[in-house]
RNA sequence: UGUCCUAUGGUGUAAUGGUAACACAGCAGAUUUUGAUUCUGCUUUUCUAGGUUCGAAUCCUAGUAGGACAACCA
């Protein structure tokens, strides 16, 4: 029996719609505001909406909501491309709400001439007044009386500049007295005279979201037009528009946005951080956005994986990071070469092997990947082994090194631990070790056996590097439950820099954005700080630890 | 004291009136030259009360709980 997948309400709508003769072929956009940068709660929306077209053969455009020009900026366009991209996904066409605003001024003026709109005067205040509560119904002002004359000679006049910021807005003439807040004769037009990032200073009239979002979808023949929770209220006025404009009628679906632990998704927020210079930049690596993971080191592959495996449903969710951390460990995994890395080092001094001689042991790159060879790591008689890999009066299932102990050091022989050489205050400065010159790796006739296998560095040829260890941003577990200020309950420890520890010499040979697991030690990825001098690795993700 | 949305293990998501399942997390065990990977097993679930029905997680009603809605933001 085939295994079929399930389908989420979204694709059993599109499928019904389909089998109906509805749409011959679908078309479904993402549609971000170019005022900030895109994170893992877009990466939900775009795989959504870039999967649907490509599970039923159709189109997704990339349309930015531009129509506030005081917060939108070329460089959130730029970078939201370049996310899109990186995600794995193709847009079939780059459009701009700003692309419409002559044809949204026309929306405008034929609903003022079907009597459905009115300029008003009123202060933001006296609105917010009039309009009541959700308990409690709105008031008429004397201005939605205005003759349709009137309102079309006010409204060039906004449109030409005659008149200030705030002093007047043009409103959908709907119904002061609907249960519906939205529908209490919203807002479709304001004044600003600020310039736009591509429109200049074209315009000093700006279409509102309700009245910039729906038509659009219209324009571009949206099929599925399907975005957050939070719009379910806005349905009603994206169809009275749609209907009133008599346009062609794309529908509106909702789905939960995604939510996860130790972190937030409000782009307020994450502006905030970076304003403040609480991270470094919308890239910093602890950060949930896009270019934040990337440089982390998180695959598209494991994020589009991601999506999957987290759904699309209707109800609140808080998805617990630890799903997000299966995801790339199990992509990088298969993709990432291993490397040995000592990030406390503990030297470790052979004994019996010839001083200043070099061998060459040859150390498998990855051996869930088909054809990842190998590579050779020089053994001799000085090597930095992890600090924690020797106890001296270790507990009773401590497989690794202590007075006495046997261990394997990784693609390398088997040592005895005989010495620990110890400072005045009676610290281990290194250990002296026997090694079985039977137990090579690969050819072992030592019929000696170590439970323990540890990594190890050639002191000689260690390459020193920079590592930065990350934890979650945020200490509460469910951000959104916090009733103060975000900041405090930022994690003090989110940024751990262990400025030089020692790589074997194949680690200088790394580009940036690299991925690797250092063996025992996690999964890491080449920061583009990284210098000739000092290269730099970001922690991905630690390994799954049973110990 | 409104309208709308939602309610399935710890967390997500399925089951579309017919045996409640999958993943993550957790806990055991096997294998392992990474205490990783891989493999095996285990723990834990339909908000409440009525109703419809031979049969309800599913349909209906009410209650309860959570969320959204009062920007010239999107």
């Amino acid at each position: 029996m085939a295994d079929e997948k399930s389908l989420n309400f979204i694709e059993e709508i599109v499928e019904a719609d389909l089998a109906a003769g509805k749409y011959k072929t679908i078309a479904t956009r993402f549609p971000p505001e170019p005022n900030g940068y895109l994170h893992l709660g877009h990466a939900k929306s775009i795989c959504l909406n870039f999967g649907l077209a490509l599970k039923y053969g159709g189109k997704t455009n990339l349309r930015f909501d531009d129509t506030n020009p005081v917060t939108e900026e070329t460089e959130y366009v730029d970078n939201i491309k370049q996310d899109v991209q990186w995600l794995g996904f193709q847009w079939a066409e780059e459009l701009y709400a700003s692309d419409y605003f002559p044809q949204l001024y026309e929306f405008a003026v034929k609903l003022i001439k079907k009597g459905l709109a009115y300029v008003d005067d009123s202060t933001s205040d006296e609105m917010a007044r009039q309009k009541g509560t959700p308990t409690q119904l709105g008031v008429n002002n004397q201005y939605r009386n205005r003759s349709i004359e009137e309102n079309l000679r006010l409204f060039t006049e906004m449109k030409e500049g005659k008149h200030p910021d705030g002093s007047k807005v043009l409103r959908a003439k709907i119904d002061m007295g609907h249960v519906n807040m939205l529908m209490r004769d919203p807002v479709i037009y304001r004044i600003k005279h600020a310039d736009h990032h591509r429109t200049g200073n074209t315009w000093c009239i700006y279409p509102m979201y309700d009245f910039a979002h729906g038509q659009s979808d219209s324009i571009e023949h949206i099929t599925h037009s399907i975005c957050t929770l939070e719009f379910v209220p806005h349905r009603e006025l994206y169809n009275w528009f749609i209907e009133n404009l008599e346009i062609y009628p794309s529908k509106q679906y909702e789905f939960a946005r995604l939510n996860m632990t130790y972190t937030m998704m409000s782009k307020r927020k994450l502006l905030q951080l970076v304003e403040e210079n609480i991270v470094n930049g919308w890239d910093d690596p602890r950060m949930p956005t896009l270019s934040g993971v990337r440089r982390r080191g998180y695959t598209p592959e494991s994020l589009r994986e991601f999506c999957d495996k987290i759904g699309v449903a209707k109800r609140d969710n808080l998805i617990d990071i630890s799903l997000l951390e299966f995801c790339v460990r199990e992509h990088l995994n298969k993709i990432a070469q291993r490397r040995m890395v000592v990030f406390d080092p503990l030297k470790v001094v052979i004994t019996n092997y010839p001083e200043g001689e070099t061998e060459l042991m040859p150390s498998e790159n990855n051996t869930e990947a088909e054809n990842a060879g190998v590579r050779q790591m020089p053994f001799g008689s000085e090597l930095w082994i992890e600090r924690e890999d020797f106890m001296e009066n270790p507990p009773k299932k401590y497989f690794r090194l202590a007075p006495g102990q046997m261990v394997r050091l990784k693609s390398g022989f088997i040592i005895k631990c005989e010495e620990a050489i110890k400072d005045t205050e009676g610290n281990v400065t290194e250990l002296h070790c026997t090694y079985f010159p039977e137990s090579r790796s690969g050819s072992d006739k030592s019929g000696l056996h170590a439970k323990g296998v540890i990594h190890w560095v050639n002191v000689q040829h260690a390459v020193p590097v920079e590592i930065r260890l990350y934890d979650h941003l945020f200490l509460k577990e469910d951000m959104s439950s916090i009733d103060d200020d975000f900041r405090n309950h930022l994690n003090p420890d989110s940024l751990q820099v262990l400025p030089q520890v020692y790589a074997e010499p194949e680690v200088a040979k790394a580009s940036v954005g690299e991925h690797f697991q250092f063996l025992r030690m996690g999964y890491f990825c080449m920061d583009p700080d990284s210098t000739k001098e000092k290269l730099v690795f970001n922690r991905t993700v630690t390994l799954r630890d049973s110990k």
